[in-house]
DNA sequence: ATCCTCCCCTAC
DNA sequence: TAAGGTAGGGGAGGAT
């Protein structure tokens, strides 16, 4: 009875990377890049002779291992007046590669370059002229006898379309020469390619041909103006418009729906049961998950069924042992939920007469584009995919392999509405839940298919129920998904992630598939997981695969399974190799993930980007960068640092690629700087933004009609002053409006009724149980958080506890001690680590006292606003915030000024970058929604060990000014001196050919000189002794690290240059 | 060792 | 004519 796991018949392998191969054309010309070091040796090799003339323009180069040694054919290259290229990668063009062997991967990526044999290095330079390279043409032996007769007959038409003459004068080698190919101008040469290959399409032919649709659109001003990034709205229509952005946004605003969800009922669950005991967790008012519809009816307390008490009391502890061991895993069950083929299901509801036929959803509708429309297909029917129609493929494209193929338009509305209807019918089911995509999601149902299971064996009793019970819930919510949506979905079920995605592929169209971790044997996974290719694994794509098949042989499960694990993490990273040898063996251990809280916002845009000059572009970059703020102010959040991303054109690509205004092939470059705000860290400004999106744009000197994509990225997140600060957006609130209008439902009575049930109104089990795991891991630290607490005086304490329990747990986030065994350490303190026993000195006392005070007062009475500079909390900043949020910053900022000042080691939870969870204490750690609210003003001053940006003066004035004026009214740290120092001293560093170094040095002291004056002119002249007052103290510091900089870097400049710095 | 930066890569 | 966006995992290699 159960399902056969083995390979279904019918198609397979067939597998063509479509999209990879069409997205931005950049194919799988995967090469790991290196730093430029090499060329720089390489440079210094160069001998400029007067007739070293031979390999002028041509970019050389060497692959594998070759006779004679690469070092030899590299000194002949360029000593003849060649470029040896030590990598490919896509921003170097490459004319030859010379070879003696080349694996098969190999082969296929450099599938349209000229491979020639060493010899026709040695030859020409031994003859003093350049050969012909045909006749040392390198001919890949295919490995195996296989019919790679295509593949050779395309050896045969690139090498007889390539030769033409090359001339020894050409600069800029074209690798394809279009001439001999014969197209028609509406069948696009890359896609006629891709279709046919059975490895992703390399560099098309006549890639340099180009678009001519596009080119005589363009070659209208009027059309380029309306139509291009050079329209005034161009963003916002655009945005308008494309799906994918719409995907991304979507994804966020659900991650974020549900983040919130999770995190009411954590501390609604947190509270009841660490007041409570057992007994009247029973009647706990369970939450339910949609946070919109959370007042619900206390549940009856009717224990009457046993049943339900054991519900009630079990449950919270099943769900503790789901999430976090691992040992556990193979009782999890995980179901993958997606829609099938949605945007066309969707659509099919409005466009009923097109059901059963093979149909796509597309920009492009009716006729227009003709047989040449590049319009990317989001999602074609399961009637278009019999004929090869893929997702991601071009219309054209779709054309061809099914003439009659029906289109129909988007209708982005409406896809975010089913999706809501979708999300709460999992949530109603659901342990815990991972939003993959707008029509996707991971669910944990463990908690309500044991019930399933349990009364199933109470009815039916002693039957040894074979009854899959996942199946049956899986059917249970295939209807109900059915009859509120109008659409199929399909639903993979098994123990662990992986496994549930690949079931769904085996539910596709309209279906369920279980894979038991109970009724399969692990030879039957095994054999499940073999005829699979690598990129059906999740996180493994096209360049894994091009990786595997290059240094692996393979890149079919099947055979990789002989791999050792050891050998897949030199191919494919420690990480990733572990991962892969787990999945490969159909192992997943990952749980599922939850939205950890914003990093970054950007956007980008790579499509359309035409522009004449630069005008256009400034105009363009400052509408990238209004769009860029309207998100951060959505989320309510500000950054502080930017990047730019731009693409250009490759040097190879044509200038209108075969997509209509696609991008091409490029190279993308980016750079980034601190982003800084005039009166030091307000809200976002779209202005600003602009400023430094364009600076940066301009620093590139790039041409403006070369550019093809424009993107900004801002980092370094905190939330906005005085912003509610939680994750919900204005997208959130859409769907939690939304939420509404679904009645919270319950499955405690699901098993008695098939329907959906009426008796919404009656319970409401279907709310996600409490998290029994979490709770214990709150508990372990409450242990870890009253050792660290204990060193704080009472009254602090006190407070402390009074603390709202998320404020709590996020000081204790925030702070958490690195040092918490009684490590007897050497009796200096220096190294940070391990101090604690040392710490309850005198002055760590008076400290407590000092604070103390400060507490009570700020109890009582209102804190000074003195004393509120004296922690570096701006006044005005302070008193403009509730009440609860006042105390909770003089908390946080006081425990982390004592606990730095007593020289424990404090590890921030890095609330800029709370990436890898690095805590030394509790494994398993309570993920966190991100900080509430926040402080501008005193953000952890961290200089030291963060890059400096000291590109130009702008910067560097931003830089100091920021560090300045942050601790103005405290000593410099020593330690932010030093960096800052030795950056300096780089700059005016021997080796380094810097040239501006001693300018950019001296500017740099120049504005710190600036800076002090203006904060503390009166101490320049005093010498050590004689603080008036505190600020004078600080001021007088502030002069001896400057002093203490410039000495320095004199020394260093007098040996180098002779002479010192001047000043003035 | 562990961090940080600057990428690449992946997914829908 | 079409609308190839985006967040985050992870790795390489340098800094600390
Ligand atoms: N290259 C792509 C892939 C997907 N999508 C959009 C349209 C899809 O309908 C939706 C969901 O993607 P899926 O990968 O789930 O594909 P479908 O739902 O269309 O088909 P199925 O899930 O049945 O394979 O995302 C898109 O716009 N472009
Ligand atoms: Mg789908």
């Amino acid at each position: 009875m159960r399902p056969s796991l083995l390979p279904l018949g019918g198609d397979e392998a067939g597998d063509i990377d479509i999209y990879g191969a069409s997205h931005f054309g950049q194919f799988g010309e995967y090469m790991r890049r290196k730093r430029a070091k090499l060329q720089i040796q390489n440079a210094t090799l160069t001998q400029p002779g007067e007739d070293t003339v031979l390999f002028r323009g041509l970019s050389i180069h060497i692959n594998g291992w070759t006779q004679p040694s690469v070092q030899e054919l590299r000194q002949l290259i360029v000593q003849n007046g060649g470029i040896y290229l030590p990598y490919l990668d896509k921003k170097s063009l490459v004319t030859h590669v010379v070879t003696c062997t080349l694996t098969p991967a190999k082969a296929r990526e450099f599938k349209n370059m000229k491979i020639v044999l060493p010899t026709w290095i040695i030859n020409s330079v031994k003859e003093k002229k350049l050969l012909p390279w045909q006749d040392y043409r390198y001919v890949h032996q295919p490995p195996v006898e296989s019919a790679q007769g295509t593949r050779i007959e395309q050896r045969t038409l690139l090498s007889f379309a390539t030769n033409s003459k090359i001339l020894a004068t050409e600069t800029k080698l074209r690798v394809n020469t279009n001439t001999t190919i014969p197209l028609t101008e509406d069948s696009q040469p890359a896609e006629l390619q891709s279709k046919h290959a059975e490895t992703k399409a390399s560099i098309p032919y006549a890639a340099d041909i180009s678009n001519r649709n596009a080119q005589k659109a363009l070659a209208n001003p009027e059309w380029r103006r309306t139509h291009t990034s050079a329209a005034p709205d161009f963003v916002e229509g655009y945005y308008r418009n494309s799906r994918l952005h719409y995907l991304s946004t979507w994804k966020a605003e659900l991650r974020a729906l549900i983040a919130e969800a999770q995190e009411q009922l954590e501390q609604d669950s947190h509270t009841t049961i660490s007041e409570t005991d057992v007994h009247a967790e029973m009647h706990m008012p369970r939450t339910d998950v949609l946070p919109t519809a959370n007042m619900h009816e206390i549940e009856p307390k009717k224990a009457g069924s046993t049943e339900s008490v054991i519900d009630k009391i079990m449950l919270p502890h099943s769900a503790n042992v789901i999430r976090d061991q691992t040992n556990n895993d193979m009782q999890r069950v995980i179901m993958h939920c997606d829609f099938d083929c949605f945007f066309v299901s969707v659509g099919l509801i409005t466009h009923p007469h097109l059901r059963g036929k093979p149909v796509v959803v597309c920009h492009s509708q009716g006729t227009q584009g003709g047989a040449s429309s590049t319009s990317e297909i989001a999602s074609a029917s399961y009637e278009a995919r019999k004929q090869g129609v893929k997702n991601g493929m071009s219309l054209q494209q779709a054309r061809r392999l099914c003439p009659t193929i029906m289109t129909m338009p988007y209708e982005f509305e409406r896809y975010k509405q089913l999706s809501l209807q979708f999300y709460n019918i999992l949530l109603q089911h659901a342990d815990d839940i991972q939003a993959v995509s707008v029509d996707e999601a991971l669910v944990d149902v463990t908690r309500e298919v044991r019930k399933l299971s349990r009364s199933h064996r109470c009815h039916v009793s002693s039957q040894p129920c074979n009854h899959d019970t996942a199946t049956e819930l899986a059917e249970r919510i295939r209807t109900q998904v059915r009859q509120a949506t109008g659409c199929e979905i399909s639903i993979g079920i098994a123990h662990n992630i992986l496994l549930a995605r690949l079931a769904t592929r085996r539910a596709k169209p309209a279906g369920s598939f279980h894979i038991s971790s109970s009724n399969q044997t692990s030879a039957e996974i095994l054999q499940f997981m073999s005829p699979h290719d690598i990129t059906d694994l999740p996180g493994f794509g096209s360049a894994a695969k091009s990786k595997a098949l290059d240094k692996l042989g393979s890149s079919n499960v099947g055979k990789l399974i002989e791999i050792s694990k050891a050998r897949l993490c030199e191919v494919f990273g420690p990480g990733n190799g572990a991962t892969l040898w787990g999945f490969i063996r159909g192992i997943d251990k990952r749980p599922l993930e939850r939205d950890g809280g914003r990093r970054s916002v950007s956007c980008d845009i790579n499509y359309g980007i035409r522009f004449a000059d630069q005008d256009e572009a400034e105009r363009f970059t400052y509408q990238m960068a209004k769009e860029v703020k309207r998100r951060l102010d959505d989320l309510g959040m500000h950054g502080s640092l930017i990047t730019l991303k731009v693409l250009k054109r490759s040097a190879s690509a044509p200038i209108e690629p075969p997509k209509f205004l696609g991008c091409g092939k490029c190279d993308s470059f980016t750079k980034q700087a601190p982003l800084y705000f005039p009166g030091g860290r307000a809200a976002s400004d779209d202005q600003v933004i602009g400023q430094h999106a364009w600076r940066l744009l301009n620093s590139f000197h790039f041409d403006p009609q070369e550019l093809r994509g424009i993107g900004i990225q801002i980092q370094r997140l905190q939330p906005n002053i005085g912003s509610k600060g939680t994750n919900s957006t204005a997208g959130a609130q859409t769907l939690l409006s939304f939420g509404k209008e679904i009645s919270s439902p319950s499955s405690r009575h699901a098993n008695s009724n098939k329907t959906v049930d009426q008796h919404g109104k009656q319970r409401k089990s279907t709310s996600i149980p409490p998290q029994m795991g979490v709770l214990r891991d709150e508990r372990k630290q409450d242990v870890a958080r009253d050792l660290e607490i204990s060193t704080l005086s009472q009254a602090e304490f006190n407070m402390y506890h009074a603390l709202p329990r998320d404020v709590k747990r996020e000081l204790d986030e925030e702070f958490r001690y690195l040092a918490q065994s009684p490590v007897a350490g050497p009796s200096k303190v220096t190294s940070t680590k391990g101090a604690i026993e040392e710490v309850p000195t005198r002055s760590s006392l008076s400290l407590q006292k000092r604070n103390l005070d400060q507490m009570l007062k700020s109890k009582t009475q209102r804190i000074s606003e003195s004393e509120l500079r004296s922690l570096s909390i701006d006044p005005v900043v302070f008193f403009s915030l509730p009440e609860e949020v006042q105390q909770e910053q003089l908390v946080r900022t006081k425990l982390s000024r004592e606990r730095e000042d007593r020289h424990y080691t404090v590890i921030r939870k890095k609330v800029l970058k709370p990436r890898k969870s690095s805590a030394p204490l509790a494994e398993p750690r309570l993920r966190l929604s991100r900080p509430k609210a926040e402080f501008g003003a005193p953000q952890p001053p961290q200089l030291a060990g963060r890059k400096l940006h000291l590109e130009d003066t702008q910067e560097i004035q931003n830089a100091i000014s920021d560090w300045v004026d942050r601790y103005r009214h405290w000593t410099p740290k020593e330690k932010d001196v030093g960096f800052f120092m030795k950056h300096l001293l780089r700059c005016v560093g021997d080796n380094s050919m810097s040239d501006g170094g001693i300018e950019k040095a001296t500017a740099v002291l120049k504005w710190w000189l600036v800076l002090l004056r203006r904060y503390w002119g009166p101490q320049e002249e005093k010498q050590e002794q004689g603080a008036v007052n505190e600020v004078a103290e600080v001021g007088e510091a502030w002069w001896r690290a400057f002093r203490g900089v410039k000495v320095q870097l004199d020394a260093k400049v007098r040996v180098n240059f002779g002479g010192s710095i001047s000043l003035r």
